[in-house]
RNA sequence: GCCGAUGUAGCUCAGCGGUAGAGCACUUCCUUGGUAAGGAAGGGGUCGGGAGUUCAAUUCUCCCCAUCGGCUCCA
């Protein structure tokens, strides 16, 4: 016998060799359906796959990660296997479980596979998913693991297994599909009851772009047709809400081949929109003691090469603006870092003067690979809300609290309720890649990761994951559709003020090197909108809206009571507009909802006579009426309500 | 940059070896209205660009450009 030690500590006998299943099967039938994986002393363990010895045991069904990364393991061997059966000859690279399902990457050799072949493959899938395929275990010797996939001529498998350990290989086998893999997998394909394959893509056989360039199919898997189907209304929602799509039917940016790719346009409403973020963060940098600047779109090669970006970046970069000077080369900037340092060293500093935050909302100019832009959120012209904070090694803390809070008030002012922290820190084998003193290290990594429990933010630890010269403390949010981005970011740098040779005078009136801290809380002024758009499907909280209220006049009767009202609602600074057209209320309140102002407020011969107006909340039914005093007081009122949710 | 797909009116899209169509939008007229599409008429396209095949190319082929889905990269 031996004993099972559950989550909750409680401990239960077995026979030795006895299954996760079985135990779920001792516990209730209801589980034991449902159990699709299990960890068994820390490892990931087979639901079928025996235990010889006592144990820690957690069983993991759909609801858990864990269950549905195994889930959609599986369903990577079932897609490899219908493939195989669907197309003789091809050869499989790897085939892993992904956050939102599973991908693998295959040489198709001749055959080009196309959308309409996915089709087929799912039905495939699902003809080999009811056959109840057993995922069967097999350990096999090195030797014997090279020579089949030799024998089969899969050559991606032979590099593979030729460097894995003997001992330590293992085969899943399902019906006649025999894949290399270390496993969990589901106990048998019949879990797998509805197939999605989303996409088709090219990828290099491990990621290496020297190498050949697979077919990877990307799919998704559910044990109910019904989830699927949720999916893809999620998916459809998602899809409505594409930033892309909303920036043009709200009439915010636009992009222009002329102009050329990845350069963004903002339209008046999205400018007014931006401008409008921007003043927000301008005010409350005041009051965090930021001082606003306003530096030049290029800057001489010179700095750039001191800056050390040119050695790292130069090559891969928009080329150096050269001038009639025979020898004068510009760049357009990557970043504002480098000017921002010159601003610093302009005059002496005292220890007295630190921190010195310098602020600006500085546009740049990154020469991103075409293949890589996308919308709003990866584009090659942007302007950063960014800040550089020169501060002594003793206020790094207080100054990551400090940008923390600020960042804190962004969100909640946009209603991103959900948000965490990843901290970046060194790779602890490795100290040797990172530049600046092992001791300022160590106190910064100390410093963030207090700050964050000073500040009750949740957050997670990356080692490894520090640039070269700081580590660094990035914000994630969760939209509304549950999706992550990573927005802000704060991140320390000991190498821009070693190159630029930065100096304070301390209270010992000795030369001092200053920290720099980097930090962005919207990240780029292109990006977060983009995710703000998203987030609220281009239903901007009222302050941020280019248009609060779109004035309906019943006819055109109440034109110019509809003009008035427009002047009177001005003075206390809500943007209103009027639909002048000559349509029906019905029409214009149809076409207002489509273009989300917040309030429409309908005018005819009744409210012209009591100057009222008849309020409609985008989205709701009508609210009945009010003066005009009382909605324009209102408005103004949850303006306020709304920047002030600190 | 690489793999694959796409590119037709401002937008969403249909069509096709015989040089173009719908809906919405736009303009004008009629209608002057009360909480999600009133009616009529009209204007608008070198069918992404270039070359080739053909009696004839928007349609077929090739090359470019842009966009989309990925890969790679991301100071």
């Amino acid at each position: 016998m031996i004993n099972i030690t559950f989550p909750d500590q409680s401990v239960r006998q077995y026979e030795a060799g006895v299954s996760p299943l079985d135990i779920a099967k001792s516990i209730s039938e209801g589980l034991a359906r449902n159990v699709l994986a299990a960890k068994v002393n820390g490892k990931m363990w087979d639901a079928t796959r025996a235990i010889g010895e006592d144990a820690e045991i957690q069983l993991f069904t759909w609801d858990d990660p864990e269950g549905k990364a195994a889930m959609w393991h599986s369903s990577a061997h079932l897609m490899a296997a219908a493939i195989e059966q669907l197309y003789k000859g091809v050869k499989f690279g790897i085939g892993p479980a992904i956050d939102n399902g599973f991908y693998y990457d295959i040489d198709t050799g001749d055959i080009t596979l196309t959308e309409a072949d996915l089709v087929n493959i799912e039905k495939k899938m699902l003809e080999l998913a009811r056959q109840k395929q057993v995922f069967e275990r097999v350990d096999v010797c090195k030797a014997d693991a090279l020579k089949h996939f030799q024998d089969k001529g899969d050559e991606y498998k032979v590099e593979l297994i030729s460097e894995l350990e003997d001992g330590t290989i293992t085969y899943y086998k399902n019906g006649e599909f025999t894949d290399l893999c270390r496993g969990p997998h589901i106990p048998n394909t019949s879990f797998i009851k509805a197939v999605k394959l989303t996409s088709l893509a090219g990828a290099y056989w491990r990621g290496d772009e020297k190498r050949k360039q697979l077919t990877r199919v990307y799919g998704i898997t559910f044990p109910k047709q019904k989830e699927l189907d949720e999916y893809l209304v999620l998916l459809e929602e998602a899809k409505k809400r594409d930033h892309r799509k909303l920036g043009r039917e709200l009439e915010l940016f636009m992009f222009n081949d002329l102009v050329g790719k990845g350069l963004p346009i903002w339209l008046p409403k999205g400018t007014a929109l931006r401008l409008r973020l921007q003043d927000y963060l301008t005010k409350i940098q005041q009051e965090y003691g930021y001082e606003q600047v306003i530096t030049p779109h290029i800057g001489g090669k010179q700095l750039y090469v001191t800056s050390g970006h040119w050695d790292h970046y130069g090559a891969d970069s928009f080329r150096p603006i050269t001038t009639p000077e025979e020898g004068e080369e510009y760049l357009l900037k990557p970043m504002n870092c480098p000017h921002h340092c010159q601003i610093f060293k302009w005059k002496p500093r005292s220890y007295k003067d630190m921190p010195v935050r310098i602020a600006e909302f500085g546009t740049v100019y990154r020469y991103e690979q075409s293949g890589e832009l996308h919308g709003l959120t990866r584009v090659r012209s942007f302007t950063q809300d960014d800040a550089h904070i020169f501060c002594r090694p003793d206020q790094v803390k207080d100054e990551f609290i400090r940008v923390m809070e600020i960042i804190e008030i962004i969100f909640k002012a946009l209603d991103f309720k959900n948000f965490e922290a990843q901290i970046s820190l060194r790779d602890p084998n490795d100290h040797e890649k990172y530049v600046g003193a092992d001791e300022n290290w160590a106190k910064a990594e100390a410093a963030i990761q207090e700050a964050c429990i000073e500040k009750g933010l949740p957050a997670h630890v990356e080692y490894g994951e520090a640039a070269f010269y700081g580590p660094k403390l990035d914000f994630m949010v969760k939209d509304a559709l549950g999706r992550k981005w990573q927005l802000g970011t704060i991140q320390v740098d000991y190498n821009l003020p070693e190159r630029f040779d930065l100096s304070y005078i301390g209270a010992d009136n000795e030369k001092h090197r200053p920290v720099m801290v980097h930090r962005a809380p919207f990240g780029s002024m292109e990006r977060f909108v983009a995710v703000l758009l998203e987030h609220c499907a281009g239903e901007f909280p009222l302050w941020l809206a280019p248009d609060q209220v779109i004035i309906l006049p019943v006819s055109e009767k109440y034109m110019n009571f509809a003009q008035n009202l427009q002047s009177y609602l001005k003075k206390s600074d809500i943007r209103a507009l009027i639909d002048e057209r000559n349509e029906k209320i019905g029409r214009k309140i149809r076409d207002a909802e489509m273009k989300k102002y917040p309030y429409m407020l309908i005018v005819g011969e009744k409210e012209e006579a009591e100057n009222s107006v008849s309020v409609r909340r985008h989205g709701q039914v009508d609210l009945g009426s009010m003066s005009t005093e009382a909605f324009a007081e209102m408005i103004v009122k949850q303006v306020k309500e709304e920047q002030e949710k600190r």
